[in-house]
RNA sequence: GGGCUCGUGGUCUAGUGGUUAUGACGGGUGUCUCACACACACCAGGUCGCCGGUUCGAAUCCGGCCGAGCCCA
């Protein structure tokens, strides 16, 4: 026999112990099994070492752990494997930001000590993340923890770059790219935001050459790339300028001239029509120069960080940056008189993810994977449902961006990340991809061979997660069996980052979908709607609600009562108070039926104990009830869904009828006999109930089921529930009776103004065979005198008829009317509530009824339903009539 | 500019052709009833964004409008 339950629950007494318990006895290590052996893989996306984990990671981390808690309980082996990422370029962002703070400045560093930083950094992030993690009470396998730097993950990464290489799908090329001028790298098109920019256009004239001072008026929000123009673009149809075409202009500030040329892709409406072209910082312009070769086709003006420079751009303008060079460029052209005019111009400007700054188009040479095939590969597989995607209206969104789908530019000029693995031969002017670093040229002989300086984009090591992460390219035990995963749960956000290109990854390298479901969680933002995250500082840490709630509570709120799905605000009070009060109420339930035990009581067993009476039936009914429904719920990952019937179940049904109503019997003033069997069926429902919640909030279930009696060492490891039983329709509409008669009484009690010790008398006549039959039972009126504050019951066969002295409510299975309290007034306003709403009732439906349309088309079960409805409300119109409560 | 979502009581939300429109929070009133005041009981609060269509019948299906959000240019 366990010891009493504390009155209050208090997670910090518990949650810690069960953690240390389940992990001491490696509960959740996935065990070794056969290749082809039934499994359940959850992919955790590994968080950044750049800093901790956010609420987003507690949303999405809590999803995956009931489903990998459910799959083990139901016996699966199951596999949730922890990791973190190295989280190349946001990582050197952050120790750099660290850095400076501390007074060190990043830039006098070398390369080793930088590196050295960073180790620091993420040895300390590390950490701490785990012990995030671990506090959520997440039954991850630790003994397989991957870090995307390891050493075999490493191998993993160069064995992909190889193979894409020789392939011929990873190529070296010169092409515009996104240039993070802060950083000085390129980055990828998905790392570039587009930013509203309230900023200007500048109408300025381009004089012609040898002419009278007129020109061509060009309209640009960059003037200080001016020094860059190879010409000046019309639309070949455009009146204004046709004339124009193949003059030449003189390039203010400079003494070179420059053509007037014609291509359709010019915007007429925009300024003047005339556009400025400037092929190496700008796409658009290098396309057109691509179709007029005869113009030069690159022209830099713009260095690395974003300063002007270079052989055209004239000494005193060297060196400045973009915003000062503007400004200077401006004011030189202001006093050549050729800024026609300048006006306010909205604007989308790509800003770096990282950094924020402005992003410069930029032609430089960097690595790319071609991703045609494999997008269209990927695009295929969701297309013929080897993967569904949750909700299903992200299908379309994923459809649509794999069909637009660029190639990938993979380098990055930062030295935090796996290095590209190339040599470049100096003397022959080669290069090649090597797996290790190569002695020699394979081709002179030279042994002067230079390392590729740059690193991989971060995603290209993440998206070889899903097999990387068990041993690839090894052939693995693990890679065997726990290859494909089962599901794989993250936010929306990371879609086209990390979803799509683990697809193509998967395909590409194992031939195989890395996942025949992904279930997407809405993005948690702050009260501005700006996302969650470390370095906005606008994310609480998760310990904290944990510190301050309990990690069930914190869990619970986190999918109840708003749908996983949602993005936006997470109203942290609201939802943090709803759990917890729901966890205590959990609490107290257990503590009634362990506190009134006897001491022959014995663990629930798998099958239903015998029902004694209309509650155990009813309760035993609804619990079966809810058994399908919470299966169906996490069959279908619908966690939000399977969280709000539990709530119901346990509050509304299990504590505020059922022990209600079994109070007495459960603590044996109603004999031995009847304690025992009531509390056999109460004990199985609490068993039950706690197997169907542990996924959700295992500690303070663990807590629980420990206090009452079982079998078995921990309800994490305990069999999980799965034989259907129907339901038992005969209680279930009793019980709707007594509920409704012990509501009526209720409300009429309040409202003559009785309170709970009183106990007014009251009498009930039942009109409908149920009612009399479940009223004809002296202990069932007990009960409904008890759960409704009222004293005895009397039953009369007579209906329709008001009692003096009495008020009255005319229910549909039965009359009941209380005892008027001395001196308190009647108002009858429950009644007169009643027959409002029921009259309206009825003359909608009548109204429907005589509807000859409606008698002709509509089926004949609606019809005769609606018949006996009419037939129904009016008996009960003119029984609440005789009540004296007339009809208008 | 293109694409995708979504508009249901004060707030959040369930509900894909016939229901007395679900629940939670919040609000009001009463109660410390021996598991729980982190509770119990009762009550108030909705023309389901607007207009039109389909249908015997629309919160639900279709079209338009208005509004909000997300993604991609």
């Amino acid at each position: 026999m366990s010891s009493p339950l504390p009155p209050r629950c208090e997670p910090k007494a518990y949650e810690g112990h069960w953690q240390e318990a389940w992990e001491g006895h490696h509960l959740f290590q996935a065990p070794p099994i056969e290749a082809k052996e039934r499994h359940t893989t959850i992919l955790l996306p590994p968080p950044n070492v750049t800093g901790t984990l956010t609420l987003g990671h507690s949303l999405g981390g809590t999803c995956m752990d009931v489903l990998a808690r459910w799959m083990r309980m139901r016996g699966v082996p199951t596999l949730w494997l922890p990791g973190v990422d190295h989280a190349g370029l946001a990582t050197q962002i952050a120790v750099r930001k660290a850095l400076e703070k501390k007074g060190v400045n990043p830039v006098t560093l070398t390369r080793q000590e930088l590196a050295s930083h960073i180790e620091e950094w993420k040895k300390e992030k590390e950490a701490y993340i785990r012990r995030q993690l671990t506090a959520h009470g997440f039954s991850l396998d630790w003994t397989r923890y991957v870090y995307t730097m390891d050493p075999s993950y490493r191998t993993a990464v160069r064995t992909a770059f190889i193979d894409l290489y020789r392939q011929g799908l990873i190529y070296r090329a010169e092409r515009m790219v996104n240039w993070d001028p802060k950083i000085r790298t390129a980055v990828s098109d998905l790392e570039v935001i587009p930013v509203e920019v309230h900023g200007k256009l500048w109408y300025i004239r381009y004089p012609f050459e040898g002419g009278d001072g007129s020109g061509i008026t060009v309209a640009t929000t960059r003037p200080e790339t001016l020094f860059g123009d190879v010409a000046v673009a019309i639309h070949p149809e455009d009146e204004r300028h046709r004339d124009f075409i193949g003059r030449k202009v003189h390039l203010p500030l400079t003494d070179r001239t420059i053509p007037v040329i014609a291509d359709p892709a010019v915007d007429r409406t925009f300024g003047n029509g005339a556009l400025k072209i400037t092929p190496s910082h700008d796409p658009a312009d290098l396309a057109i120069v691509r179709r007029h070769p005869e113009l030069p086709q690159r022209r830099d003006v713009l260095d690395e960080g974003a300063h002007l420079s270079g052989e055209y751009v004239p000494e005193d303008f060297r060196g400045l940056n973009w915003k000062e060079a503007r400004e200077r460029v401006v004011e030189r052209l202001r006093s050549l008189g050729l800024v026609e005019k300048e006006e306010p111009h909205l604007q989308h400007v790509g800003h770096s993810d990282r950094s924020n700054v402005p992003i410069e188009p930029r032609l430089s040479t960097q690595w790319f994977v071609d991703t045609k095939a494999m997008g269209r590969r990927a695009l295929e597989s969701v297309q013929r449902g080897e993967i569904r995607i949750h909700p299903e209206a992200w299908t379309k969104t994923y459809f649509h961006f794999m069909e637009h789908l660029e190639d990938w530019c993979i380098s990055r000029q930062i030295i935090w990340g796996h290095e590209i693995p190339v040599w470049y031969c100096d003397s022959c002017h080669t290069f090649d991809a090597y797996a290790a670093p190569p002695p020699s040229c394979p081709r002179c002989g030279a042994t002067t061979l230079r390392p590729d300086p740059d690193v991989l984009d971060t995603w290209f090591s993440s998206w070889l997660w899903p097999f990387a992460t068990l041993g690839w390219p090894e052939k693995t035990r693990d890679l065997a069996s726990y290859f494909p995963a089962s599901v794989l749960v993250t936010g929306s956000d990371i879609v086209f980052f990390w979803v799509a290109r683990m697809i193509m990854a998967s395909l590409t390298f194992l031939n195989e979908v890395p996942f025949p479901e992904v279930f997407l969680t809405g993005i948690l933002t702050d009260r501005d709607g700006r996302k969650l995250s470390k370095s906005l500082g606008n994310s609480p840490d998760p310990l904290e609600f944990i510190e301050a709630w309990g990690a069930d509570a914190f869990r619970f709120a986190l999918l109840f009562p708003n749908p996983v799905e949602q993005s936006g605000w997470w109203d942290y009070k609201r939802h943090l108070e709803g759990a917890r009060n729901f966890i205590t109420k959990l609490w107290n339930v257990v503590r009634l039926v362990q506190g009134s035990l006897r001491a022959d009581a014995v663990p629930a067993s798998l099958d239903p104990p015998v029902a004694a009476n209309l509650f155990d039936r009813w309760i035993l009914s609804r619990l079966a009830y809810a058994e399908r429904s919470v299966v169906d719920g996490l069959e279908h990952y619908d966690l939000t869904r399977v969280a709000s019937t539990l709530y119901q179940f346990v509050w509304h049904e299990l504590a505020d009828w059922y022990l209600e109503a079994q109070k007495e019997r459960l603590k044996g003033l109603h004999g031995p006999e009847a304690q025992q069997q009531t509390q056999a069926v109460a004990l199985f429902a609490v068993d039950r109930v706690l197997h169907l919640l542990h996924p959700f909030i295992p500690h303070v279930t663990e807590e629980l089921w420990h206090a009452i009696p079982h079998t078995g060492e921990y309800l994490a490891v305990s069999t999980w529930p799965e034989n259907p039983r129907a339901a038992d329709l005969d209680a279930e509409e009793k019980l709707a009776v007594f509920q409704e008669v012990a509501r009526g009484l209720r409300t009429l009690s309040h409202e003559a103004g009785w309170v709970p010790t009183d106990r007014p008398n009251a009498m009930v006549s039942p009109t409908t065979e149920t009612a009399r039959a479940l009223l004809s039972s002296e202990e069932h009126r007990r009960l409904i005198a008890t759960l409704a504050k009222v004293g005895e019951i009397q039953i009369t066969a007579e209906t329709g008829t008001p009692h003096p002295g009495m008020a009255s409510l005319v229910l549909a299975p039965a009359e009941i009317y209380l005892a008027r309290r001395e001196g308190g007034d009647v108002t009858g306003a429950a009644m007169e509530r009643e027959r409002k709403m029921l009259e309206q009732l009825l003359s909608r439906s009548l109204a429907r009824l005589e509807d000859a349309t409606f008698r002709e088309k509509a089926p004949a079960a609606v019809r005769a339903e609606l018949e006996a409805k009419v037939a129904e409300l009016r008996e009960r119109l003119e029984r609440m009539a005789r009540h004296g409560v007339a009809a208008e």
